[in-house]
DNA sequence: GATGAATGAGCCTTCATTCAT
DNA sequence: CATGAATGAAGGCTCATTCAT
């Protein structure tokens, strides 16, 4: 259907070029559909990407739920939600930029709004694998910010750094700043 | 004189809203002068940004050399970036957000090219310190980069949840990131 | 259409300001339409410049091409030609001054090069007919440059003086500059 | 002094760039001296290339002039200002242009009709040489004109095709165009 | 459901001009 | 005489949005 092909072209636009150098004639003329389109499935460009990340988040987070709902050890969660979220990141790095980078983009403020708070109902998930590890409640929610948003940088820096770095220094590196501290982090 | 009301108005409103959403037309209010004035000063708004960037850089850098420069262990060493960096970011968050964050989205090549390189100069000299402390050339580059943007993450939070967080959380976790790990970082 | 108001607003405010002092809120004015308009059917102030230059000149060559096409002497053709050229210059003034007057002055460079080219074609095709009557080829290209130049001036004084100047003027001296010297173009 | 200075420059700047691309700024570098020195001498941009203009001609006419008062034949004299003119016109070539064409150019109404007197004043002084030769009154001026514009013409050939046509050659087109006619200007 | 022509507010930038020194 | 910092009107262009079909 058109909503479908518009939401898979407008993930790739949002992408590749972030929200404001995003144009809706670019992303209907990706999405192979007029212009007026878009308008008859979505309101405006606000609510277009606020439906993208709503739904975009629900379809991710299912997917590390189940696969995380089955036996593990919390080392293996811990290993596997690190990698999952590495893999989604390099995946759609710019809209998780956007995701994770709020102001940076005047967005609408109502918009804005609901991408907060999906993105704090995210940073809770993670939390809770935190403090079910042990953590304190506060610095959970606070080490899930901390440690998405490091998540952040290092896929950052392996995109700006092509070759240089590999990408199962990320993993490790991130893993290493949850359980044993960076300066262990290493053969 | 003009010169710094401008760049003073520019990091309230490039961070406030980005740097897509400023105008050169708010940026003029805010400064209290004419818009031409602001060309009569810088080339183009993009130039506006490398300057704001580039001084201010060079200002705190200059901060955290001078402040490092005296005999201390490692682990001093480390403690002392980690609170230096969380004050300064605190003080100046404006401007540290656009450093960390607003370095993406369309800004003109050779503009953006500037930018990163001060980022990145800033990096290496985190990086040096982890390095000298055990880490591989690599791990060090990429870890700097990781725990800058998760002081960022945390820093964030804190602005966001006034009266929930404590200031010290911050500088406790991020050093618990480098050192034992975030799940060790807790009394 | 509205691609077709713009164009014939186009030519009327380019002929009476000139290139640089014509506004595209004045086009947009004089056309009726909003200034939007003029982007969505031209992707630049000077390539609408060009593309009234393209299609005002395959029209008026066609009209002109089609009119020689018969058994004729080459006097009668020199005759023909002047006369045709002159009425054409006298009917769309303003178009024929812009071809061969507006031509020179910061235009972006490809746009300069077909419009130029445009030209060039035409005065070619009066070459030609120079040529055929006896002139070196070299000599028949500039001279061809030089004579529709002073069509244009002559078409342009007898503009400007109303009253003073007959029509017939134009034709017996162009025609007298071609084949017997301007001294004696006179009864 | 500063005058001069300015009068100099603005000659080159506007002959390279035309009236509309010409900046004050620029003209002010070109004469090494500040912009606000310009508005010292010259009320206004209009107002500062009026006096160019005007005391442009009275140093081309009089050069002219001088070069013609002596004892020459009809011939001569005609041979003698076409050589001076087509000289002066690729000296100053986009003054020249300016000059001569006009409307192209939306100068300030006022300013404009200056320059106009200017040039009918010199047209005229071409159009006497002319009917001193056997011309009528009325075909004089109207003549004179054209000739002009031709000359404008075959020097914008000359200019545009550099190394395919000679300079020669535009001597001798003009002067076959008033003496012999273009078809009998050759070999 | 879908289209695409048309819109107009808003953006970055240029530049002739002013004025206090 | 001369300066140069400051101005603000105006220009070309972009783009989210509307609406008749």
């Amino acid at each position: 259907m058109s909503r479908d092909k518009i939401l898979d072209a407008a993930v790739r636009v949002f992408s590749r070029s972030g929200y404001h150098r995003s144009s809706m004639d670019e992303i209907a003329l990706e999405a192979g559909v007029a212009k007026g389109t878009l308008y008859y499935h979505f309101p405006s460009k606000a609510l277009m990407f606020q439906a993208l990340i709503t739904e975009g988040m629900r379809m991710i987070t299912g997917r590390i739920k189940s696969a995380i709902n089955q036996d593990r050890t919390l080392q293996e969660q811990i290993e596997l939600v690190i990698r999952l979220n590495v893999d989604l990141f390099l995946e759609y790095s710019e809209l998780a930029h956007i995701f994770f980078n709020e102001i940076s983009n005047g967005i609408e403020e109502d918009v804005l709004l609901v991408v907060r708070n999906e993105r704090d109902a995210y940073m809770q998930f993670i939390a809770d694998i935190l403090i079910e590890a042990g953590m304190a409640q506060e610095d959970g929610r606070m080490a899930a910010s901390g440690v998405l948003t490091m998540l952040n940088g290092l896929c950052g820096y392996y995109l700006r750094h092509p070759g240089e770095a590999k990408r199962e220094q990320i993993n490790r590196l991130l893993y290493a700043a949850v359980t044993t501290g960076l300066l262990q982090g290493q053969a």
